[in-house]
DNA sequence: GTTAGCACTCCATTAAGTTAAGTGCTAAAA
DNA sequence: TTTTAGCACTTAACTTAATGGAGTGCTAAC
């Protein structure tokens, strides 16, 4: 466990917040400048030397000044900042983004990505809370003409799931109405976790009493039912990175890039609602793409409607204090929204 | 009016082969061991710089090797190009690929767009034949609870478009049921382009036969039918671009990558159904932030069901021969598929 | 514990030199 | 008239050397 004093504490502080914003490395004679201590140059560097054994900064080069290393900025982290009170100005952009009229949950938490994005200059992540405590509360099949009927599925919290599909040959319409009311009847204000549950179990043989063959009839319903029910993810300011990243070669610019479209592995990354927020620093990130840039995430909380997350991903080197008060607003306005959102639906 | 000698044609055809394959200057001593004419290379130098005084070749410094000008790849374009015959295993890819089954048209546009990408590895775009001549076949809406409709919208080809609304305060379902029923007398049969001029006009009058104000759901179905009445562009292989850009600064490369985003503004610089195919150049593009790529576009034809559009993004050092022999297979082979598709639907 | 002073290191920039590829031109050959 | 050999010349790209500046560690005195 390392404990600094205060003066260290302060020379560290300085170093990752000039090396962040100016991204030049540190020397000691501008800290003697700005620092409010009255010492020498000298004496600076001896401290520097000291943070230099302790594993928090280090130099580019045998004469050069210094950056913070990974673990300094963990430190810097942990112990050094303080969440930066949220800017008014960028409050009101919150709510205002957020106070819109919205048709569905994933717009909301869609704009949200996009919000945060603008705000940190950054590339955002969203998820929206969990479906799977979400109930089932309608399902239809509404024929479309000859060859196609849409399925439509509706969870208490008015979030809609639809497919088109082309029927199969051995289904008739007339045929699926006293299924559907047997779905009606028996599922509905199940959680959907439990409908999918049911679905590999009791289902087939019961839907055996009103079909010949209710494998076409069962692929509709999975089918709707596991996109709704499959959590959801949104990425906001991918075009960022490209002010951020610290890749020169076209190539490796490409692979990072092409991260950012792949959803499942990016939820892997950012993992499951957690502790309220955390930093990831570097090679901390479990993904070796990403070992040159700092994620951060946080968990946002809507009471019994579970957790969803936001995330921002960025440079080491980035203004800790104010992205983590900027997360930390918009967790509590969007967790207020969401609320409302679901309260007027699930009445 | 240019015309070229048999041997310059030769020469300016190597030069752009050579260039394209390897991306540096040709000089005129690797010109004289490939060509299949047996003169000195101060002969071909001689050549060289009547090409170049007719303006088709370039230097890049005064004693450079020479690369084309961009009216050196429009002669050899217009003039010198033969569309290679494609090779038989990208044809079965691009068979295989739209042989699938497919519930959208939109899908086998979209996933068109992927596969180009794929074969020629650069971004493409593809839109679908204009809908303004698909016919309304159907109009639903869907009560799904206390607050929401979904409104659907099917046309002849099988395209079906929908959108889940909040329903205002002053409608209540049943009063909607003739409201629906009198669309559907009226209207079933109509191009949407008909449909959507009659919204401006006739409708909002006879509906107010029915509703005191008609006006949340002239809302409703004309949000939906816009939306259905609207063109739609694919957009494939933007990580392409990584590979074949010409920029070097991330800035630069961030507002090309944006334009890949920007639909309308690709729409408009990809311009609407015309000839067969077509070739733009460099600053014959209409877009300066492309100004030094090239863009093919080409005209695909689905019989009375109107034309499309597939197009590729490459660099002006492309070979032209294969690509456009790619868009023709593509061309004839996504026509077949949709005309089958079409069939299926419109009996 | 702090500081002045100094030798030392490394990066960044500039300048100069070298090589290889390619050109244009001239005068002779075909 | 066309082609060719030969040569002087140009330029990019690379290598090497030189210089200045920022910053460090260490020592000895305060």
């Amino acid at each position: 466990m390392i404990t600094l004093t205060e003066r260290q504490s302060l020379i560290l502080k300085a170093i990752v917040r000039d090396y962040t914003e100016g991204g030049n490395p540190v020397g000691s004679k501008s800290l003697v400048q700005e620092l409010p201590i009255k010492v020498s140059s000298a004496t600076i560097r001896n401290e520097m030397a000291h943070l230099e054994a302790l594993g928090l900064i280090v130099k580019t080069h045998l004469s050069s000044g210094r950056i913070p290393s990974i673990k300094g900025y963990r430190y810097y982290v942990d112990h050094i900042l303080k969440p930066e009170k949220v800017d008014s100005k960028d409050l009101k952009v919150i709510q205002h983004s957020l106070g819109g009229e919205f048709h569905k949950i994933d717009e909301i938490v869609a704009q949200s990505a996009d919000i945060l994005s603008q705000l940190t200059s950054y590339t955002t992540f969203t998820l929206r809370p969990e479906l799977k405590h979400s109930r089932l509360s309608g399902f239809r099949l509404v024929p479309l003409g000859n060859h196609q009927v849409m399925a439509i599925l509706v969870t208490n919290n008015g979030d809609v799931e639809n497919q088109t599909f082309t029927i199969p040959n051995d289904l008739t319409g007339d045929e699926l109405e006293p299924v559907v009311r047997f779905i009606d009847d028996q599922l509905i204000g199940l959680p959907l976790q439990d409908v999918l549950a049911k679905l590999q179990q009791e289902i087939p043989l019961k839907l055996s009493h009103y079909l010949q063959n209710p494998d076409g009839f069962l692929d509709i319903f999975g089918s709707v039912l596991s996109k709704a029910a499959s959590e959801r993810f949104y990425v906001g300011g991918k075009l960022n990175l490209f002010d951020y990243t610290t890749k020169q070669n076209p190539q490796e610019m490409r692979s990072l890039y092409s991260l950012l479209d792949q959803t499942d592995n990016l939820a892997n990354v950012i993992g499951s609602p957690g502790q309220h927020i955390q930093v990831r620093i570097g090679n901390e990130i479990t993904n070796d793409l990403l070992k040159d840039y700092s994620l951060i995430t946080a968990t946002y909380d809507v009471d019994q409607h579970g957790q969803g997350i936001i995330a921002v991903l960025g440079p080491t080197a980035m203004p800790y204090s104010r992205t983590i008060g900027l997360m930390g607003a918009f967790q509590r306005e969007l967790a207020r929204k969401l609320l409302e959102y679901y309260r007027y639906f699930d009445e």
